[in-house]
DNA sequence: ATAATACGGTACGTTACCGTATCTTTTTGA
DNA sequence: TCAAAAAGATACGGTAACGTACCGTATTAT
């Protein structure tokens, strides 16, 4: 037998996806530190064997994790955006940057990181690039679009994108990592339209209501 | 005797702030999970009767730490802000913010609160109250009176605040909180007049320079 | 001077957790 | 049917770290 998913492939595959699911569960709860390989056990009922005979230590299993949950979470950080109609890329974008910043998952995900980073070091790196570095860059090259055909006018493209993706952040984004407060739908809504309308009038004043 | 510092109350004290020091730097250095009273004490020298004396448990010292390092560094949040120069009080208010937020104990306590605040919701209020609500809070005000006086066309001056020091925040801060890069201060200073600029343009477009 | 208070040093009890080893059972491929 | 591979169950070694106990010493107030 030589196809790609023989038998006990699939069956590893299988199992190995029912760990990651029920470790990310634990870690993101719990957070990397007071995770506890045995409580990921406790939760799929296996044993510590089939455990580490798929992650060699804890730290791989918290590897795979953050790449494996990066890869699905943070995919929405690229939505298509509309050339035609600034304003409501703009809004698109903020909108489902916000979403996925303020999912289960992003928050927890951005808990991990921000705590992890100093040991994890390339990790970091690759969850910036994936995540926030990517919608930036995104937003980015929209940009740079928009100032070739002369329709935005802004100095430096990439900044401007950070700094739009930061206004929509605004104070919500930390609120909510800190467990003060989690905004309504409404909320989001008006604080990217209000960071929407101040972008376009410093870079584009045709567009600009007011 | 009855001073307001007796000899024992100042031995206790200073002991105290000895260890709060020693704390500090190790929880900051190690993150919470990762940092050990024994590592403390190999600091100071002193003993764990000693320690577990002035604080009754690793949390309660963690949360000493925490407010401690607020209330000295975070006070740089709130600098004078002169009402006569709309730009340049942004500009001060900006570079202000930044560095506070990337000096070495800014980053720390970020990472700090991120990671453990849903173990110290309590905790979390406090450093956001005290932290990056209290700069917002200050410059709203600001925005409130200059609003008044007709300078300013914001509609939600607290808003404003936020979206402003979101966009001088951009990527910079969380890059740094990843141990990704540290920005140099051209860099900061650029990020904080290109905030500056787009923010006047939608408040005071009398002010914009475009 | 002397009692009270705080500190230094050390050993220890207890718990927790990572990762390994051993053995058995189930599932898969030939 | 039967060998191989994967998984289940469990016990355990080793380490680490929180917090306590005990005993001796130094500094301060009266």
């Amino acid at each position: 037998m030589d196809t790609a998913l023989d038998g006990h492939a699939r069956r590893r595959a299988a199992k190995r996806a029912e760990i990651l699911a029920a470790a990310t569960e634990i870690f993101f709860e719990e957070g990397y530190g007071r995770a506890t390989m045995d409580q990921v056990l406790a939760k799929i009922g296996g044993s510590k064997r089939t455990l580490y005979n798929h992650f060699r230590c804890k730290e791989d299993l918290f590897a795979a994790i953050v790449t494996s949950v990066s890869d699905r979470v943070l995919a929405a950080l690229r939505p298509p955006l509309d050339a035609d109609d600034i304003r409501a890329t703009l809004v698109t974008m903020g909108i489902g940057y916000l979403n996925v910043l303020l999912s289960r998952e992003g928050l927890a995900l951005y808990r991990a990181m921000v705590s992890e980073a100093p040991h994890f070091p390339e990790l970091a790196r690759t969850f910036f690039a994936n995540g926030p570095g990517r919608a930036s860059d995104h937003l980015c090259d929209f940009f740079q679009e928009q100032k070739m055909q002369g329709v935005l006018k802004v100095d430096d493209p990439r900044l401007a994108a950070e700094q739009f993706l930061g206004m929509v952040r605004g104070d919500v984004h930390l609120m909510t990592v800190l467990t003060i407060r989690k905004p309504r739908k409404a909320q989001i809504k008006k604080t990217v339209g209000q960071a929407v309308e101040t972008f376009l009038c410093g870079a584009a004043p045709d567009l600009c209501n007011s």
